[in-house]
DNA sequence: TGTACATCAGTGAACGCGCGTTCACTGATGTAC
DNA sequence: TGTACATCAGTGAACGCGCGTTCACTGATGTAC
């Protein structure tokens, strides 16, 4: 359906918006899962049935993709997770929060899950300027999480949610190694309880 | 004076044994600050004053180096972490830990530093099957740590030690991403705090 | 209203480059005789 | 003791492949006149 739009009708309004949008998703599941350098923008495009000498009337190279992509994965499961935890009573947020980050189920689902336990260690290997978009995605992201943090200060709860939420993110890559779901199941369930008490002093 | 001797005479006693030996040790660093997709064979090579065909004399793959090179730089800086607890004082030896890992030093030195940090999201990106000897080596290190730690079982030790190895892992590749010396100082002054009080529980 | 034209999303060949791995070869060695 | 020879660490060209990016081109569109 939509691929005969395309074939017959070159450019509906809105169309190149659809289309950025498109590659971005499923840009952002590919580097995920198989690494920004495992990722290639040909095969990305293949699977959206484009070639890819358009890519680049969307975007000036991979690496501004890359960093958009991350920004939207991240906002994405960031909704997911603390929305679910905003229907929860104040009290048990946190470990709403917890739970959900270090669910086996997020765990096998890398494609879809959090950007930072996927691509830190390879974006901390980016020249210092490449670096600068995901600080500021970075940082937003910690204020949103410190909200749901107890602690005196401000920063205190700034601090203690990037500890959390680059620790979860560590242990949620580690997992990820382990090839029996059982030895997985026992580091999240070890770490749920771990990250819990940290959090909540 | 080394090179002479190689050019002089072609393979003294141990010869091959020492060449394999400074293989796995320049990998080492190549990988863990470039990251096994960003660290070339053939540059590696250059490195040593040797070429790139000679490599398959000592090992079958690059994969067979990077398993050999990331069991190395882990037992390495264990040694030294550990080793530099153990002539604390017991009820330091914890925070001498927690302190040493997650110091401004090691955050640094990427290419000497831990390799679960820098490796672990590519690691689990490879096949199952590829994944075995990661295991082995991070679940001896994970018994290693858990000897440090409280707790009622030595289950619950190891638990304990996955998470706080695998979350500092995170914080610390997290740190990593940031540009500025003071931002990265806070982050791993917060959640050195985190950490102790988290693990000493 | 009808026609010429500039626009631009998408195409696909091509460029330049780098990589892991293979392989025929080199030449100093230790050993068999 | 001296000589022929198998061994094998290391060499460097070559293979096959994949990648990010560029660029001349296509063809439906909206617009200027």
């Amino acid at each position: 359906m939509i691929i005969n739009i395309y074939k017959t009708m070159r450019y509906p309004a809105e169309h190149k918006q659809q289309t950025r949008e498109r590659i971005v998703k499923a840009a952002s599941r590919r580097f995920r899962s198989r690494g920004t350098e495992g990722a290639a923008i040909g095969d990305l495009m293949r699977d959206l049935r484009l070639t890819h000498g358009g890519f680049y009337r969307h975007f000036d190279s991979k690496e501004a993709l890359v960093a958009e992509a991350f920004e939207q994965s991240l906002r994405e499961i960031a909704d997911r997770i603390l929305g679910a935890a905003d229907k929860l009573p104040a009290n048990r947020r946190l470990k709403g929060i917890i739970d959900a980050y270090l669910d086996p189920k997020h765990c096998e689902d890398v494609a879809d899950g959090c950007p930072i336990a996927a691509l830190t260690a390879e974006i901390a290997r980016r020249p210092k300027a490449d670096r600068e978009p995901y600080l500021r995605i970075l940082r937003a992201h910690a204020a949103r999480v410190a909200a749901y943090l107890p602690g005196a200060t401000p920063e205190e709860r700034r601090q203690k949610a990037v500890a959390l939420l680059s620790g979860m993110a560590g242990t949620l890559a580690l997992a990820r190694t382990l090839t029996s779901d059982d030895s997985r199941r026992a580091v999240l369930a070890g770490a749920r309880d771990f990250y819990l008490h940290a959090a909540q002093r």
